[in-house]
DNA sequence: GATGAATGAGAATTCATTCAT
DNA sequence: GATGAATGAATTCTCATTCAT
């Protein structure tokens, strides 16, 4: 059997994971399921991770972090409050359709994730907070609970992500983007 | 004047798996936990469940099941299209309201239990769907995705109802739920 | 397969254990091991103790305490140091030859265990001890260092104990119980 | 003018191995602390030990014997019979503060190693023992049975080199080694 | 209906050892 | 000689489920 020399091992690993943690949940997916796949002794794992549990988190992490920095990025790119929130949506659209079942499994992971994010760690949720305070200051928003506003945003983008992972919507998010845009800028501007 | 001393052992099992599994999901929640919470043996626990899936099942299935007709009641109740949505969105704050935990349950569980679903089981989703249905052929709401409108409504009460779960909203929705009317008729009402 | 309703199981673990320590030392033994000669499933083994390392300890302290409580016993029932230290030392062959695998384990598994005893436990050690200062505060033992006369107390005792454990001495130490009594207070009497 | 710029890999494999074993005993040192000891890679090790037991038994073979003909060398160049116990004493003594770890080593490890030696190797016992025999038919102890003697003058020393492992006396056995030495002959020509 | 000891099928994890480079 | 990823067997532990009483 081949050592699998020059292929990054643990890269294959947390892809393998994340396959398999949005097929069957974290809890339903086995390390043997893992290594399996990656066609890896169970015990090979550990070498690449402290424990399931690390390699969960650890994934998680890393592209939860990854995606808080996208958004507030796109944020930052983009000048009015309406333009930031239609940054922030397409950035989520476009996230999801680069790579949906990543998209998934941050969504459906987060719990049991989410607390062990070091305090004070910049997250997506985060992200829309902060533009929806700072529109509202600039008096772009109406004022209103912050807090609200960004389940309300969220709730627009994160439903239909629901959604197409359960087949009640495409795979694909592009094409509802522009709904999406228009939707969480009704929700907040209108109050 | 009870009828019963005691309430029945089985509603007092229901009541405890229900809170054990949002507290720790259903996966992280042992039999035993269960059975420790009821103050009852493990054994005694299959006296009335076939197995910890069938608890899970028939406790998902009987409140999901409710959920669904009692929103369908609701609808039903109103006239207009606007008022069928709101009407739906302020009986689920009340559901939620009167019982977070359930609320969560059904929200937290449905993934691997809307499989198991009789064909044909009216869901909640569906009877939002019924209604923007009949909403569009009634002409009140522009011609849209059922889908997707579907989606962008359950958002706007199913993100703040996480949101209240994880601590980022209060654990009532009823102090918000005129501004989840407003806003779910406008993500539907204005394409 | 009888469920052994009406034996002690947990006396029966615990007797398996202590043979099997001895026999093939604590890290030798497997939870299999045990279980295979109490003719139960591993799992069950759960059942009366929640770890390996939690039976290892519980099986030590109970006996480790009750020896000291036992040495402490019966030197007080002497007058004399010189009696008290001949008690001791009697007790120790007595306790010895009543349960040899017994002594043995415990003297075999002191390390790791001792460091788990609350501190302030009174151990055999201490018991021995203890002894010793009064017998000098009293004037029957010349002054000298309390632990290391301590430590040749128990040396004259132990080293037969280990002797016997690999057959170089006779399995009993009742016939050397005298010799072995006069070679305590020789090596304490004597500075 | 040192030979070897650096010293051996194999002797720093062995320092390190000893050490290990007697900080978390030999069951409780894996060969990746011992490489990580020496900074070497795991696999490297087995450039230099068959296995993880060869390495336990060769350090400890080479030191136990090594150990033994110390004893009896030192036996041998005392003319009396109390000179070549004493002697004995003393050389246990130096040779534990010479390397007490390595002392340790020897004294906790004895067991499930000393099964390995070949039948008719010397060992410390043996040194000892032959002395008391010897004495014994010169007339200079008491008849006795030698086995008996022999471990009340091992447990005179041993005991008090685990209390100094456990820091009930002090890491150096120099300064009471006088007393043992007392001891010692008291224990064995006093019957 | 209730009990609780027992089962047995895995699950995660460890670790000595191997081997291509 | 050295590396370090990989193996695979063994080990501890978990847990849904059964069943005699």
């Amino acid at each position: 059997m081949p050592r699998h020399r020059f292929v990054d091992t643990r890269d294959r690993i947390e892809s393998a994971a994340i396959h398999l943690f949005v097929e069957k949940s974290v809890d339903g997916t086995t390390v043997r399921d893992i290594a399996g796949r990656v066609d890896l002794s169970e015990g090979a794992l550990y070498r690449h991770f402290a424990s399931k549990d690390d390699l969960v988190w650890q994934v998680f992490e890393k592209h939860y972090v990854a995606l808080a920095d996208d958004i507030r990025r796109l944020a930052g790119e983009a000048r009015t409050t309406k333009g930031k929130i239609a940054a922030i949506i397409r950035g989520c659209c476009r996230a999801h359709d680069t790579d949906p079942t990543l998209f998934r499994f941050l969504l459906f992971t987060q719990h049991g994730q989410l607390g062990k994010l070091e305090p004070g760690t910049p997250t997506p949720v985060d992200a829309v907070r902060d533009v929806i305070v700072a529109g509202m200051k600039a008096g772009d928003l109406p004022d209103q609970d912050a807090d609200l506003a960004t389940a309300l945003v969220l709730g627009v983008v994160l439903q239909p992500v629901t959604f197409s992972a359960y087949g009640r919507l495409p795979a694909t998010l592009g094409p509802i983007a522009d709904r999406l845009v228009a939707a969480a800028w009704n929700v907040v501007a209108t109050v």
